[in-house]
DNA sequence: CGCCAGGTTAGAG
DNA sequence: CTCTAACATGGC
């Protein structure tokens, strides 16, 4: 079965798409000739989807849009609603970008970036437990090593599904993870750190004292504190889970370094900046942080 | 080889 | 409260 989502006029499936296949570590989803398959599960349903940009005559009534096709089998009404609410989700379809471009128009830092990369979305992880995962996994090491830890954690410990001989992932669940030791993650060359955390975490959505639906009720500064609960959770990784699964749009890492040489490179200066000097810098992207982060690091070589 | 990497914590001062 | 060492190892 298939059918389109139509896009803002503001959505550039190919950035988004770059995005996506910025490393060839990645198991949670797949590029193939010009489309992104994943694999999302629907209840106890396995639902595999692909999604390609809609042109041309499959696509008359609507300006832009995204081709959406279920590869395994169909979906009733219900089902259908979700996965589309997925996909709105994950390229952030409901924001209306055009207030941050006139906000940002002539500005000196993202001025250029925001009409060279015209249409980019911060492409989310809408299950909460992955994004802080996978933070704590990026944590003070280079994103490329970050990738090789993820690739073994869900080849691991995560579940597949095959379909035409091909294996398609999804993330480790916490009631698994809950239960690991550094036995289990220190081969994977965890750090002891990273072990301990990842473990914490797991255990704090299996016990529920995380939930993402309570969290998804509360003001930015009220969710980063129950996150910052959690050992291994500090302002960083709190604020890029706000930002790529709640989609705050105020949300920022403000330690994060990738933003620091961004604008170290972009004033073609010698030093970074400080944290704080980051923090008065984006003063007047105030709202639009998270944008204005996604944005920082697109620039980044 | 040396420096840096999408940080966080515990402990010292 | 602020400052710092330790974490640990790949990538370049």
């Amino acid at each position: 079965m298939e059918f389109i989502i139509t896009t803002p006029s503001e959505f550039s499936f190919d950035l988004c798409a770059e995005f996506l296949r910025r490393s060839p570590r990645e198991l949670l989803h797949q590029w193939e000739d010009g489309s992104v398959r994943k694999l999302l599960q629907l209840g106890d349903k396995h639902v595999l989807f692909e999604l390609r940009e809609a042109i041309g005559e499959n696509f008359v009534p609507v300006e832009k849009g995204i081709l959406v096709r279920v590869l395994n089998g169909t979906l009733d009404k219900e089902e259908q609603h979700q996965l589309i609410q997925y996909i709105r989700a994950w390229f952030d379809l409901d924001t209306d970008l055009k207030p941050f471009y006139s906000k940002m128009a002539g500005d000196k830092l993202l001025g250029n970036l925001v009409q060279k990369f015209h249409g980019y979305r911060i492409v989310g992880q809408p299950d909460l437990f992955e994004s802080l995962i996978w933070a704590v996994l990026g944590q003070q090491i280079n994103l490329a090593f970050a990738y090789t830890l993820k690739q073994r954690f869900v080849e691991q410990f995560g579940s597949h599904f095959e379909f035409n001989g091909k294996r398609y992932y999804t993330f480790p669940t916490p009631q698994v993870v809950a239960r690991l030791t550094d036995a289990d993650l220190l081969p994977l060359q965890f750090s002891r750190q990273k072990s301990k955390y990842t473990v914490t975490i797991g255990q704090a959505f299996a016990n529920q004292s995380i939930v993402q639906g309570q969290l998804a009720t509360l003001a930015l500064a009220d969710a980063r504190d129950a996150l910052m609960k959690i050992k291994g959770v500090g302002n960083w990784t709190a604020n890029y889970a706000l930002m790529k699964t709640f989609r705050y749009k105020d949300a920022f890492p403000a330690e994060d370094v990738g933003v620091h040489n961004a604008i170290r490179i972009l004033r073609n200066a010698k030093a970074k900046p400080t944290v704080d000097q980051v923090r008065r810098l984006f003063r007047k992207y105030k709202g639009w942080e998270a944008y204005a982060t996604l944005y920082l690091w697109k620039s980044l070589p």
